[in-house]
DNA sequence: TGGGAAGGTTTGATATAGTAAATCATAAAA
DNA sequence: TTTTATGATTTACTATATCAAACCTTCCCA
């Protein structure tokens, strides 16, 4: 039977004036991201683009963009999927995040003024309120904005990209994480690295950016993987 | 006057049974890292097509791959360019590429054998015949294999996609530099990255590493930069 | 002589069609 | 029952045609 990929992909408020493939890579962006698309399903070109009413064309230059942010993998076959995620390939997203960020961050202290602190404590006075509504979609695209923010403070920024498709590879398991562990406390590390900025304290400032990460998906997502592992036993991942 | 784009993208062996996007892929890629197509030229769909006497669909998917990894940078006029250095950007760069490879690099270590060091030695020797023969081309494509290697030994390595982005990001303008800076002293720190390995040393290989890298094109880039500045003054780039 | 508008030309963006490759299903043989 | 082979279907890949947008040139008027 014709199993059609019954994929919601969310729409996303159509920018004029923006090329069909951007949006299409915008869209297929955000619903990655959210984890609309689950780990492991599979894509087809024609798939998408039926379900996105387009062209061929535009999709595939969508799709080989975020092939190359690594957000999709392209099997020998040419099939595509979203990857899914394995112990040993969170610990190491988890720990370049670490490493990419907190030198961003540090790169970005020479340059942080007054003013952009408001701007950073406006964003993090959102993402309380974000929480307190429990909208974690919301939630994930504010803490992304900022940091975002922050490390985009140093005009010759470059590691930015980078730190881009490590939230794209973390973001549909962010999702799952989100979903199966219940007792979701967030605890604001963007609290104490704003009390960084202030100080222009760079130690601190590293400090805090580690515990932010670190405590973020690292922990809950390593128990939730232990525990598929555990369950599954093997699974022929040679 | 037409003033068509007189470049030479070399070719590169046609392997068979690859798509034509992915051989484009591979031969604008290694065009662009061996500084075949100069900073600042500006690339045309067409043009590409053109010259490699194929349609413009495979270039398309090619080209937006490459500008997803920052080495064909897309302009608002839909124009695309391969990106000027700067000052600030080539101290960025280099920054970043220590510490994603510094990362990297005590990321491997667990997973060093014996047998593997042998394989590094192999690498590391042609070099030394390829420093003998001045044959600069091959040389950078060595020495990027030797990193390579040793930063994918680790078998859930995810930072390899980001250190290829800022290799690619730092090609042209290393080509640049090799052709402006006669006295080229290749003191080879390699070595001292293979003894490190050998004594699992972790801070050696994270020093040895560092020197590898601000020692190559970090030292005779800023030169050249600084003696660029002095001699137009400004330049208009607001 | 300089500024601006209008038409022509180049280029990018997308849809479509045709071809090749891969997968799937069915059936025959061991 | 399992394996293999073959035909059918789905899918990806590339070339091409069409349209739209950006650009360049030229000419007119101040």
């Amino acid at each position: 039977m014709g199993k059609k990929q019954d994929l919601k992909i969310p729409d996303i408020p159509l920018d004029k004036d923006r090329t069909t493939q951007e949006h299409v890579y915008s869209r297929l962006r955000h619903a990655i991201m959210t984890g609309a698309i689950p780990p492991g399903t599979s894509l087809t070109m024609r798939g998408l683009a039926d379900g996105l009413e387009l062209s061929p064309t535009p999709i595939r230059e969508a799709v080989r963009r975020l092939s190359s942010e690594h957000a999709i993998r392209i099997l020998e076959n040419r099939r595509m999927q979203i990857p899914a995620m394995t112990l040993g390939r969170l610990e190491e997203l988890v720990a370049l995040r670490i490493t990419l960020e907190t030198h961003a961050a540090e790169r970005s202290l020479p340059y942080i003024s007054d003013i952009f602190i408001e701007k950073l404590i406006s964003i993090d006075d959102a993402m309380d309120r974000a929480i307190a509504g429990n909208d974690l979609d919301r939630l994930t695209i504010l803490n992304q904005d900022f940091h975002r923010s922050l490390y985009s403070v140093n005009p010759n920024q470059v590691s930015m990209p980078a730190i881009e498709s490590i939230w794209l590879q973390l973001g549909p398991f962010q999702r799952q994480v989100n979903e199966h562990v219940k007792e979701f406390y967030k605890i604001d590390r963007h609290k104490e690295i704003l009390e960084a900025l202030k100080a222009r304290d760079a130690e601190a400032l590293t400090a805090a950016t580690e515990r932010d990460i670190s405590e973020g998906i690292s922990r809950s997502g390593r128990q939730l993987l232990i525990q598929a592992v555990s369950e599954h036993q093997a699974d022929g991942t040679a």
